[in-house]
DNA sequence: CCACGATCCTGCTAGC
DNA sequence: TGCTAGCAGGATCGTG
């Protein structure tokens, strides 16, 4: 599923692919609940003749910029992508959304299961409307060690749920959320608040290595991702924990466990990431 | 404030 | 072999 470093590779492809493409058209909009806040003619005016200026990336959403501050805003959820390709190719299985450019190429929304998201914002004070009360800050771009110390603090839940919360720091999924935690040598069941503060850096850091690490290597493809140009990312090759049950933990050789905490198959290490004693 | 369950969807897989 | 029930999961919403 795309979280942060799919998003961030996918938006550094489209900035090479299509910044200074002129949009022809909007089409295959064929799933209306995917798009709450838009239909096919609201997008057709907003976005139709004018260039793309700006392709930016908050959390896991995606926001591609045409002139005359309008913004239509990509969330891809589990498996939507987003990849641009010449437009005489017949249109992918499960493509909801199409745009064409003068060129002759497109960019197309392909998603499956029908969960990702299209907004259109015809001003950044709307698209701050919109992006304010749902995330905190970008835990890539934004996110001092300060910065993530304030958010820790602010509440008192179990340090997965923390992490997958998007208010409290954004674009973090459940992949990066426990390789994260594993690298840290951190239970994902451990409260927020019963963390030192030299427990809190090493947090801090170690999701920056993992996020940053990712992204270096163009993102995690285990069922559905692929970027922009529609290549692989190479990171399912280095992980951990996430989906390695029964496989030797890479630092003590502990066969890696996976549980549910907070509603989510979760994989640790039983050995260096110990369980809370509150905690069953 | 926080936890939990339901909802949206379809592809995959375990089990018969 | 072929079918089906159940699961997975990000964000949101309603309930306790």
């Amino acid at each position: 599923m795309p979280e942060l470093p799919e998003v961030e590779t996918t938006a550094r492809v489209l900035r090479q692919r299509i910044i200074g493409a002129t949009v022809a058209g909007v089409s295959h909009l064929d799933w209306p609940r995917m798009a709450p806040n838009a239909d096919l003619e609201r997008l057709s005016t907003a976005l139709v003749g004018r260039p793309v200026t700006s392709i930016e990336r908050h959390g896991k959403y995606l926001f591609l910029g045409v002139e005359g501050d309008r913004w239509l805003s990509l969330h891809r959820k589990m498996t939507g992508n987003v990849i641009v390709e010449p437009a005489e190719r017949p249109a992918a299985a499960h493509t909801h959304l199409v745009v064409d450019f003068h060129d002759g190429r497109r960019l197309a929304f392909v998603d499956p299961r029908k969960f990702g998201r299209i907004y259109l914002f015809e001003s950044s004070g709307e698209r701050a409307a919109f992006v304010e009360p749902r995330m905190g800050p970008d835990a890539v771009n934004d996110l001092t060690l300060p910065i993530f110390s304030e958010a820790l603090a602010k509440r008192r839940t179990c340090l997965k749920s923390l992490l997958l919360d998007q208010s409290a720091l954004a674009g973090v999924g459940n992949l990066y959320a426990d390789e994260s935690l594993w690298l840290a040598r951190l239970h994902p069941a451990r409260r927020t608040e019963s963390l030192t503060r030299s427990e809190t850096r090493r947090l801090h850091g170690c999701l920056q290595d993992v996020l940053l690490k990712a992204i270096e290597r163009r993102g995690t493809s285990l069922s559905d991702y692929v970027d922009g140009d529609g290549l692989p990312g190479e990171n399912q090759h280095h992980l951990a924990v996430y989906g390695r049950e029964g496989q030797p933990c890479p630092r003590c050789g502990t066969l890696i466990r996976r549980q549910v905490i907070v509603q989510r198959g979760t994989w640790v290490c039983p050995r260096c990431q110990k369980q809370p004693r509150a905690q069953r």
